[in-house]
DNA sequence: TCTAAACTTGACCAGTCGGTCAGAATCCGT
DNA sequence: ACGGATTCTGACCGACTGGTCAAGTTTAGA
C-alpha cells in the first residue's frame, strides 16, 4: 500500500485530471461519479479524495488545466505573430481556437453543461476565465465582419460556429458520414469560421466565393 | 388518495413532462433524478413511474413533446408561406427556428447533453428526429450563402449560431449585462443568423452592410 | 349500486453517491 | 537506521438512486 508514493510526482495526478475531464464532459458535474473517474484513472476513489479534497476541487483542477492550455496556445500564437497586422493576428487566433476545440472538445462540452444554470461553479468560471477570454475577443471586434461588431455577438458566433461540430461529433458522424476530427474537416471548419467572422473567404482558402 | 384520478385527463402528465424537461436540461440524463422531478411536478415518484414505466420512457416523452412542437411550428410557417419563393420560405424558417430556440432553450440543451457520447438515446434521437430535421435543412442549401452550401455545414451553422446565446444564457447575461431572452435581443439574434446564412443583411434589417 | 379499470400511496429493495477516518505503507532527509 | 511527512488502503457513514410491489382510493360505465 502506498506503492506509488512519490511526493513530487504529478504523473498520477494527470491521469486523474484527464479521466475527470472526460467524465465531466460526458456526464456533467452531477452525473460524473468520483468512483467511476478514479476507476478509469486506476486509483482508489479515496486516494483521489486525498489529492482533491472534494468533487468541486477536482472539477476546478480540470477546468484550470484546460483554460491554461488554451491561454498558453493563444500566447504562443500572439508571440509568433508579433509583426503581423491586428487583423492577421485575429485570423490566426480564430484558427487556433478552432484547432483547440478539435483537440479538446471537453472544454466546450463542460462549458455548455455548466453554462445553463446559475451555480457557484458558473460564477467561478465566468469570473476566473470567461471574462478574460471575452475581453480578448472584444479587442478584435474592429477587425471583423461588421455584422459581428458587437463583442458579445462576436464571442458567441465564434464559439457557436467553432465548437458545435466537435461538441456534437457523434451526431455529426451519423448525419454526414464524416469524422469532424479528421484533418480535412478541421481545416474546413476553420475556413468557414474565418470566412464568416472576417467577411468573405481568404484568397488562399479553397472555398470559391462565387455568386 | 387517488384524488386526481381522471382517466382521460392529461393535465398532470403535462406538468410532469415540463418538470422533467427542465431537469434533464439543467442536470443531464444521469444527473436528473426522478424524485426531484416528481417533487417539482407535485407528484409522488411512484405515481410518475406508473405513467412512465422507466426513466428513459419519461425522457423520450420529453423529447417527443419538444420535437413535435418544433415540427408543428415549421409546418405552420410553411403553410403560411405557400406562395413565397423557396428563399423567402427558408428565411422565415430560420427565423422561426431562432424564435423556438428562445422559447424552448431546453431542446438544444438536452441535444448537447446527449450528442456528446454514443448512447442508445442518441441513436434514437438521430433516427427519430435529427435525420428528418437535417434533411429539411438540406433542401434549403441551394438558397443560402455559398460558404454554407454543404448541408451538414449549414445545419451546424444554423444550430450553433441560433442556440448558443440561449443555451449559455446565464453566461451571456454576466458577460454582456443583457438578457438574451429579451424581445430585442431575440430579434437581433435572428437578424444575425439570417444575415450570415443568407449572405448579406436584408434591406429591411437595421444592420448596415458596409465595407 | 356494483364492478372493472385507472390511478395513488407508502413501504421497501439493492446499489451507488460524496465523503470521513484510523491505520498502514512508503518516501526522504538526517 | 531512524523519524516525520507523504501517500495509500479498506471499512464505514447517511443520503439518495431507479425501480418494484401489494394494498388502497377514485372514477366511469353498466
Amino acid at each position: 500500500m502506498g506503492r506509488n508514493a512519490k511526493p513530487g510526482s504529478n504523473e498520477g495526478l494527470r491521469s486523474i485530471i484527464l479521466a475527470a475531464r472526460r467524465a465531466f464532459a460526458a456526464h456533467g458535474y452531477d452525473g460524473a461519479s468520483l468512483r467511476q473517474i478514479s476507476a478509469e484513472a486506476g486509483v482508489l476513489h479515496t486516494a483521489m479524495l486525498y489529492h482533491f479534497p472534494a468533487k468541486d476541487a477536482l472539477w476546478k483542477a480540470v477546468m484550470a488545466d484546460m483554460f491554461e492550455a488554451l491561454e498558453a496556445r493563444f500566447a504562443a500564437r500572439t508571440a509568433a505573430h508579433s509583426t503581423s497586422s491586428p487583423r492577421d493576428l485575429a485570423r490566426a487566433l480564430v484558427r487556433e481556437f478552432v484547432m483547440f476545440c478539435a483537440e479538446c472538445p471537453e472544454l466546450h462540452r463542460i462549458m455548455t453543461s455548466e453554462g445553463r444554470s446559475e451555480t457557484v461553479r458558473l460564477s467561478w468560471l465566468v469570473d476566473t476565465y470567461s471574462k478574460r477570454l471575452f475581453q480578448a475577443v472584444a479587442t478584435m471586434a474592429p477587425a471583423v465582419n461588421p455584422l459581428l461588431s458587437d463583442p458579445i455577438r462576436l464571442y458567441y458566433a465564434i464559439i457557436g460556429l467553432s465548437a458545435s461540430v466537435f461538441t456534437l461529433a457523434p451526431e455529426y458522424r451519423r448525419l454526414s458520414g464524416k469524422d469532424p476530427f479528421g484533418t480535412d474537416e478541421i481545416a474546413a471548419t476553420a475556413d468557414i469560421v474565418e470566412a464568416i467572422v472576417f467577411g468573405q473567404a481568404k484568397s488562399e482558402s479553397g472555398l470559391a466565393p462565387e455568386q
